[in-house]
DNA sequence: TCTAAATTCGTATTTTTATCGGTATAATAG
DNA sequence: CTATTATACCGATAAAAATACGAATTTAGA
């Protein structure tokens, strides 16, 4: 799917102010609302976008540590990596979870908690009791200067 | 703030479902209209509610490398950390930026470009250019199987 | 270059949704 | 037990979204 100008435009708001009027779009990309509407209908249909969430605020929530675990396994077979993924899933406090490349890790999790002894329930009874789990190394998150869901729009 | 089982409902939802109509959201936690609308306008204006936004697909956008960079500072003063900060915050790369504990690094970016070729582009006219960057780790990421925005709601 | 088809825009109408004021009811504190 | 506060529901009004239809622009082919 191609995107022009106005597709652009109106991914960059929606990015930032998912719940903004259609009325209100329209006219910030100078257009009238039915076309707007239109092709924001088209991008939620093509897939382009997602989903539309709520941000929160975790520290509101009391969710106050935020964590990224590196995690190595024994053996790198299919079935191992699978039984990984199905438990790791079930975790709500897991907010992400990547198979990345590198020497340390195999795989990369973000997890978030209430406070470190929630930290320690988890990475004692979740992490670690999953089969395949060797290596474990936890970095705590003191800040992040940078926080956002809206990706780049390059042009091709 | 307390937050009752109405509260919780209603948080739950909108943090798949941000661009609900107040209507079904109402019908969903069984309450009426108004008395819904109240509760998410003024969990809104406490901040629990931070943002609502639209999630793009990346790989639709043509954003197909999603990496993950460790960076370390020679000196840890307040000015290489701000001035470091200042950086990246213009990047629109880098969709976050933590200060992390942990012996390997000090900085944990999470970065999204088209090709090998942005990346390394980033790397070296952007990451290496900013001053104190002393060491950088990158990490690849292969799939992403937990991939959430939505924050676990602990009872207290 | 001109014409025809297709796409996309804008305006108007209908339908749905949000918002506001008033009233009632239930829980809470004195 | 009564007063007070909080929070619910209902109805009316305002706003927004969805839809339909005619006009304009762009594109492709003769």
């Amino acid at each position: 799917m191609k995107l022009d100008n106005y597709d652009k435009a109106i991914l960059k708001i929606l990015q930032s102010e998912g719940r903004i009027s259609n009325q209100e779009l329209a006219e910030r990309i100078n257009l009238s609302p039915a076309p707007c509407l239109r092709r924001v209908r088209q991008l939620e249909s093509v897939g382009l976008v997602e989903a539309y969430v709520a941000l929160l605020d975790a520290r509101k929530l009391g969710l106050t540590l935020l964590s990224f675990i590196q995690i190595s396994m024994d053996k790198h077979t299919p079935e191992r990596f699978a039984e990984f993924e199905r438990e790791i899933a079930s975790c709500p406090q897991v907010l992400e979870c990547h198979l990345v490349t590198g020497q340390a890790a195999d795989y990369l999790l973000k997890v978030i908690v209430k406070d470190m002894d929630d930290f320690q329930q988890f990475l004692l009874n979740r992490l670690t009791r999953i089969a395949g789990v060797s290596g474990v190394q936890s970095s705590f998150v003191l800040k992040s200067p940078v926080k956002s869901t809206a990706l780049p729009l390059i042009d091709h």
